[in-house]
DNA sequence: CTGAAAGCGCTTACAG
DNA sequence: CTGAAAGCGCTTACAG
């Protein structure tokens, strides 16, 4: 066994060295996949790489060099749902490329936020960062990250900045799609159950929404437009103002799942049928959305790939030979998918009466 | 500006040496707080720090060291809800104590599990590990971190072995006091719905179930336990089961919170009102528990607490002066919460006619 | 295609 | 209470 390298600690780029009959600059090379190394040699070291288990360590790589194989994932816990699939995609794609991942939850509204992105990325070095909403519309922890010259991208942000990278989907086109598929079903008398203002998706998503039925010539009766702050209860409240109206709404279309979520137990307490009675729409596909029944109809968010590709235009960005990045590649639009399920269903004729198209 | 430090790159120690007259020995041993450093230099030593807002690079430290100030977190995805708060609590604890979570999503089948585990820990040379289950009761991970010699804490495992650090909560006593509160709300007729037998809080769970009714000298009728898996479907099936047997339960104990979500669904099909006519109880408190009505009787369990106590063990087997720790110390059981809500209720008179007690 | 030397920014082991 | 020297394990810049 002592031939397989010092028991008791880890082989070194000098062993392998040593071994391979080289100078540690041509393992350094191979490791590091450069070019112009002779065949036989790579081949050579690579055996030996093999057999010691040589893995080279991640603190001396970034104390001589310029790259510290770290991304750091920054996110704010309230969106749980929305980080556990983003980190899943970096980690993964992290792994693939040598690198790891490193994640620090962080108040929005902490005093000291500024300081704390300072003191995460000054004693770590990250490689790059990835922010997800709200933090990446915070202007004090840009200004950190900027401060201490670490590339960062943006995950869903509030808006694109000339400059700087960002991934995310189209919620417009997406609420618009779900809209689509209520009126599809013979809906007409469709709400709304908005977001918050502060956050830019409530804005798209109604949008996407008020752009259907306007395509369809259908009208948007602001009395089922109703404000709400993306958390179970303000749909609870939303669906009882919407259920108590003369004329009823045949389908409710919320800007997320967890208030589709409140839609359908007012609903299901009101006696109503889901969705024979009522159709209801989410967004976000949260876990939650097929823990009820019936399931959620809604908007799977691509997290995943989003998270995959900010990952990769990081990397990309920290390699010597990184080439200018056009402005158009540095806003990616990613594809999302409609997640139809049994929340909502066609309308029934007889319900259908009243007609509003104009 | 340029009194501040080299302009363009981050101040390092011996920047901060030079600019207080001693030497990086002292720097090194101010920012360590060691013992030992005359009361004025120590404050001289840290008025520079401040000026030149110096912050040692991990990597440095890491490779001169003993320490790499990196804690890991292995986890296997489908436990999203499990992991974000056990990752929530371990990355502030982290931050307190000038440590960084890295994080892994790992697949418990895969076969090259170990090599994976290896890579990184020999890249990360983290000063522990902590593991969540399905991992932190696979050995083919525990082997790979003996091996590679990285000290590691488990959260939840299946069993404690001798000798390796866990932290858990009584899952048996947890169950058996959702139990006693069905039972202390006038419920005789009890349905318990099991977890996958792989799973060793599924048995846990049973048996304070178990416990509980036989203290309460209720017998336990096999038709009232049903076998689940953890998931949302099994407990629907498993309220079918229960809900056409000719002398119905009045409350279901499920072995987790989606199960027990499964529950309320069909118990909401086939029109019966919860908790009016049949009351439910989950275990987890997931984020799903209170996005459904009526919310959900449920436990919480510590998983914020039981990732900042793992995080504390790791960090203090890694100081030098780390006293033996004894074997009752090396497996901690943290105190867990009932989570009253609203899907259970006192028994309705009427029901109770058919006393089961003997 | 390959290597010798220097150095990254810290801690360790030792000396005083 | 303080410091000079060596060294951690790599990459960089340069030379051949």
């Amino acid at each position: 066994m002592a031939s397989l390298g010092k028991v008791g600690s880890a082989a070194t780029i000098n062993d392998v060295a040593d071994r391979s009959g080289v100078s540690i600059k041509t393992v350094s090379r191979v490791i590091n996949q450069e070019a112009g190394v002779h065949p036989l040699t790579r081949e050579r070291v690579l055996k030996v790489v093999a057999e010691l288990k040589y893995r080279p360590k991640l603190s001396a790589r970034s104390l001589a060099g310029a790259r510290s194989f770290l991304i750091g994932l920054l996110y704010y816990d309230p969106s749980a749902a929305f980080v556990g699939d983003v980190q899943q995609g970096a980690t993964l794609r992290c792994r693939e490329a040598g690198y790891h991942l490193v994640v620090e939850s962080l108040h929005n509204d902490a005093p000291d936020l500024a300081q704390q992105v300072t003191r995460m990325v000054s004693a770590l070095q990250p490689d790059g960062m990835i922010l997800t909403p709200p933090l990446c519309d915070n202007p004090a922890v840009l200004k950190a990250l900027r401060e201490n010259q670490t590339p960062y991208v943006l995950l869903s942000p509030a808006r694109n900045a000339k400059g700087i990278a960002s991934v995310r989907m189209d919620d417009a086109k997406a609420a618009e799609e779900i809209t689509n598929l209520l009126i599809s079903l013979g809906h007409e008398r469709i709400a709304f159950i908005k977001g918050p203002e502060d956050q830019a998706a409530s804005g798209l998503r109604y949008q996407g929404f008020l752009r259907a039925m306007k395509a369809h010539r259908l009208s948007v009766d602001q009395e089922f437009v109703c404000d709400g702050d993306f958390v179970f209860a303000s749909g609870v409240e939303a669906a009882h103002q919407l259920l108590s109206r003369r004329v009823r709404p045949t389908a409710v279309f919320a800007g997320n799942d967890d208030m589709a979520l409140g839609v359908l137990a007012a609903a299901q307490r009101l006696g109503l049928a889901v969705p024979g009675d009522l159709s209801i729409a989410g967004f976000d596909d949260s876990p939650a959305a097929s823990l009820v029944w019936p399931p959620l109809t809604t908007v799977r968010q691509p997290k995943n790939a989003m998270a995959r590709v900010a990952v990769e235009m990081l990397i990309a960005a920290n390699r010597t030979d990184a080439p200018e990045v056009a402005e158009d590649i540095l806003h990616r639009v990613l594809p999302h998918e409609l997640v139809v399920r049994d929340s909502t269903s066609r309308l029934k004729e007889k319900t259908n009466v009243q007609s509003k198209r104009r």
